[in-house]
DNA sequence: AATGAATGAGTATTCATTCAT
DNA sequence: CATGAATGAATACTCATTCAT
């Protein structure tokens, strides 16, 4: 006895359903964390458990996706002529305040590398403006890269565990004293 | 369906169930964070699950005993004489290093009356020392012992996320930064 | 180490356990049924559980205990003089819409011999009042106390299933078709 | 943990298996009562847990299925031209003699609504044979079909509670007696 | 390559019953 | 004889992962 099969959209949709997994799980993950339930990304998504695992065969992987997002606007921004440091952290700070599961994984523990490339690659979209600041008098002298990553290691940390409507808030009060931490 | 019943060590076994219990959490929550099953904290104290359940009603409370002792510790150290914030917040830190899910219950996010006992408790345990810092001006004029929590919380908040043999690093660097928040 | 142990009222207290635990039932098997837990007619009667289990071996020895009671009232008002049958319905109908247990109890499955002789005491109440009303022509002739009993059992089955508030009304229901069937 | 897979009968068994797990519904509640443990079904249906929650996301919904064969049957039957009444009682007496669930399903105190259109689907298949036996003389006047209804849960609620043995006599002893109060 | 059903291990929780004190 | 803690079996439910189609 066959059993009614529904559509199978066939290959072609390999590259749709890879961006309704990533969107799906954006949202997902902002709204529960990294721990969420992958059969929740794909039901969000329209998409068959299979395909999930096909596209993504762990969760990391996903995650990653999903969050390219946040790194492309970080790097985008970085590119800008005459961006500063202060700008960039708030960019930072908002996709930390909308999703936890940002934080989650950047500041994840597995010992995957993937996420070293993503440290890097923050690193590196920090770089100038930090170097920038430090110039300005805005950093105090020998200001590394790797501090203000730490400072925003803690914000994102703290923010993560605090309840949504009050990361804005719990935001400000972090910057409020990190800036006299990093500040001349 | 009667089974045969392995020992039952009696009612004087209470105290000593409890306190198996107890200390098999610090360790089960210590290493696998407050999210551990409950299961593997009765199986490490060599306890019934049903006796975990009679003690301690729900993971809270086993889990706020399980921290007692960090608590009872700090709140001897403010209660010495001419003791600085400093030492408090070493110990604070060193008991984050210690235990991440300390942290994990001291921030959570749960809206259980039973933490904010606890992070009044911790309050109450550096008032002192906060005021007489602020006296003595290792810290900033009109500087909040709520403050001084917002720093503990950033650091304890990345620390949990750190892996085991980083921490006291990690501990270091977040503190080398706050503290220059905090000072004058 | 000794532990603390609450006070043991020794030997004497056996009696006035005894009907904490039969009174506590009542409430318990009353409002939650027969399935009730045990442990909780122990608690509410301040009794150890394992003086439960003294006095009470099973669950069904208990049960009847606990229901000894409406059929001593029953049996009490069987013995007055000239009491109509009716008089003895509204009775059980009452200890019917106040303890669904009590239906429970009457028309359990199990083989237990124990409800036998509580099917037998009942019936021996009614038996005087059925005869009377046969005599008056209040039932059709050859109405036996058994054919009375099936009344009740279908009455009190179908009330036990019936949320509470709406178990008078449900009963009285029942009685208006019942009545027809019995009456000539 | 990943530990080796047993068969994986592929999507093709969906149908297969919810066949199977009506089927296994229908003895174990049968047997056992609507309380019966959910594993008891998936084992007997030789299905894995999951798949159970899958087809049927709680009890009542497996309940639901596993007795629409018997609405069915009552619908047909009502279906057909010149039914009376008491055919459709006997085959309603009959399907409770055969599983206690049925009508614990039927009597049952939540609030779901799912239950109130099977109560619904039941007076809808009596309400034309109700009519035409008020019209034959085989009921008394304005007996309605919720009368008919409450004449069959006092049956049905008796009978779930009586030994499978014995459940034919009590069912007959029970109309007998209901037959004269629906009668003019 | 997509689909979504199948699978069962894992976890929380409850409760009847036993038994040391 | 009372006490109440201990015990673990039983059950509901969830979810990561596999795999037939």
């Amino acid at each position: 006895m066959t059993v009614a099969r529904p559509a199978n959209r066939g290959p072609g949709a390999a590259a749709e359903n890879r961006r309704a997994l990533v969107a799906a799980a954006v949202v997902v993950f902002g709204e529960q964390g990294i721990d969420a339930p992958l059969s929740a990304v794909a039901r969000r998504a329209g998409v068959g458990q299979g395909s999930l695992y096909r596209h993504f065969p762990d969760r990391m992987s996903l995650a990653l996706a999903a969050f390219e997002d946040n790194l492309a606007q970080l790097e985008e921004l970085a590119a800008q002529d005459g961006v500063r440091l202060d700008a960039l952290l708030a960019l930072i700070t908002e996709q930390t305040i909308e999703s936890v599961a940002f934080v989650e994984i950047v500041t994840a523990t597995d010992g995957d590398e993937r996420l070293d490339a993503v440290t890097a690659r923050v690193s590196a979209a920090l770089d100038d403006a930090v170097r920038d600041a430090r110039r300005r008098g805005a950093l105090r002298r020998r200001t590394t890269t790797a501090e203000v990553l730490l400072a925003i290691g803690m914000m994102a940390a703290l923010v993560a565990k605090t309840p949504a409507d009050q990361r804005r808030v719990t935001a400000d009060a972090c910057w409020s004293m990190l800036r006299r931490g990093l500040q001349p």
